[in-house]
DNA sequence: GGTAATTTGTTCGTATGTATG
DNA sequence: CCATACATACGAACAAATTAC
């Protein structure tokens, strides 16, 4: 006859026992965004631990995006609202320690966008492809600046990610809009010196528009496999010259 | 004349020094997999801090996933592989808190495991063929026990996530391979209790296996279009009806 | 505007259980 | 078994920052 069956014990820390309950009362929505814990003391009394154990806890929850504490605040910490925050940690030490390549980053960012656009061509609204437009012209007037300055690439910049995130918004999907905000930064990241380096800015800012108004043309029309095509295209095109010749072949996989 | 540009100053905490260096160093590669961190008292030494910011710090970067401490050790934290297990947290987090939809991560892993599917068709090799077929074997197996048991149910999903990690490795690409992990087992995590409820387990498994045949076959032919279509579909097919009406033309999208 | 009260940031000392040799 | 070094956890204390009066 087999007695009971035991099971290894796993030994949970103290200040992982008050992570645990924090965090089960925020994700239950028992704590809202813009509420507060309680002090420091106050909780080392609710959980009858040590005010170390408790601040251990908040170093974890605060690492993890859920709350900020400010010294001397005297309501305790905040509540946050949700930010993809954690999340671009996660990744970008995933790119480093993991050693991701450029090219499968650069991959991913065709594969995630192109679905965006997919979706976008058919689910977008009047007022969103106005703001892809809009952003489109905040790019050209950047482009059009005579003698160009470190602010007006940095205008180029943001209106080319307010177009990409228009279009992820378009697309309906948190996570597809989360995730192509948090690898397109990813990837800017590790090549922003290299294409600030590149001899003709200029040249590669019209291309980029020429790009951007192709696939805003195709969402507009509604056809989304052609604007993903377009997109994968212009992407390849763009970064293909900073990816080994040895996995350029898998980028061109995703071109058809 | 204007003077210089003076910025505002974020106050850093002393802790917040520690995480830097030492995230720096191991993301450097100055410390490696394996490789031991000094002991608590050598750091507060080291970094001229006390013994609690020490150990705030790497509750931090445990929490991050990046060393692991044990009681009693004398070699000091380890450095830790590089595990998803940071990225899989704060995906769930973001499901939670953002509250996701059913429908939304279906369709993030309809993209993702496609894209999959659409790389590996070209990239595969022969080992990863077998490796595939062998795990649609282990599908058979599991769902031809007359009775079935817990055991089997979780054999038969065993060997449906090696067939799809088979899959995503197949792809050439860690972030790919990655995510799909990820966000497959977060809608399992989802609706696990649903699926385990059907009443008609068989039937279910049945559609599966040969769904995961015909996604093999056309990964093997090199057709990945073909493949990913299929794919697509079948995971429409399977989850289809946990997702709300509204919901579902979403997922039609990417239907085609 | 200034002052007091409260809170967080940080330090230090100590006790306890545990792993290694 | 013992000695050593370690992480875990507690508690008291001071400094710095913020709020409220």
């Amino acid at each position: 006859m087999s007695g009971p069956q035991f099971e290894p014990v796993r030994t949970v820390r103290a200040y992982e026992r008050v992570v645990e309950q924090i965090e089960g009362a925020i994700e239950s929505g028992a704590l809202c965004p813009g509420g507060r814990l309680p002090s420091e003391r106050e909780l080392m009394v609710q959980f009858s631990v040590s005010r170390s154990t408790v601040r251990e806890a908040l170093r974890v929850l605060q690492a993890r995006g859920l709350v900020r504490s400010r010294p001397g605040d005297p309501n305790g910490a905040e509540v946050l609202p949700f930010t993809p925050a954690a999340l671009h940690k996660s990744m970008t030490t995933l790119a480093r320690v993991a050693e991701l390549s450029l090219g499968e980053l650069v991959q991913f960012r065709m594969v995630l966008d192109a679905a965006a656009i997919l979706l976008a061509a058919r689910l977008r609204t009047e007022e969103q492809l106005e703001e892809m437009a809009a952003a489109v012209e905040r790019m050209k007037e950047a482009a059009a600046v005579e003698r160009m300055k470190e602010a007006d690439s940095a205008a180029f910049s943001a209106a080319d990610v307010a177009f990409h995130d228009a279009l992820a918004r378009a697309s309906g999907n948190t996570l597809i809009q989360v995730c192509t905000d948090v690898v397109r930064s990813v990837v800017v990241d590790l090549i922003a010196g290299r294409i600030a380096a590149a001899p003709d800015q200029e040249a590669l800012m019209r291309r980029s528009i020429a790009h951007h108004e192709e696939v805003l043309a195709a969402v507009r029309a509604g056809d989304g496999p052609l604007a993903a095509r377009l997109f994968r295209r212009s992407v390849y095109d763009y970064y293909a010259g900073y990816v080994p010749e040895e996995e350029r072949t898998a980028l061109q996989a995703l071109l058809e």
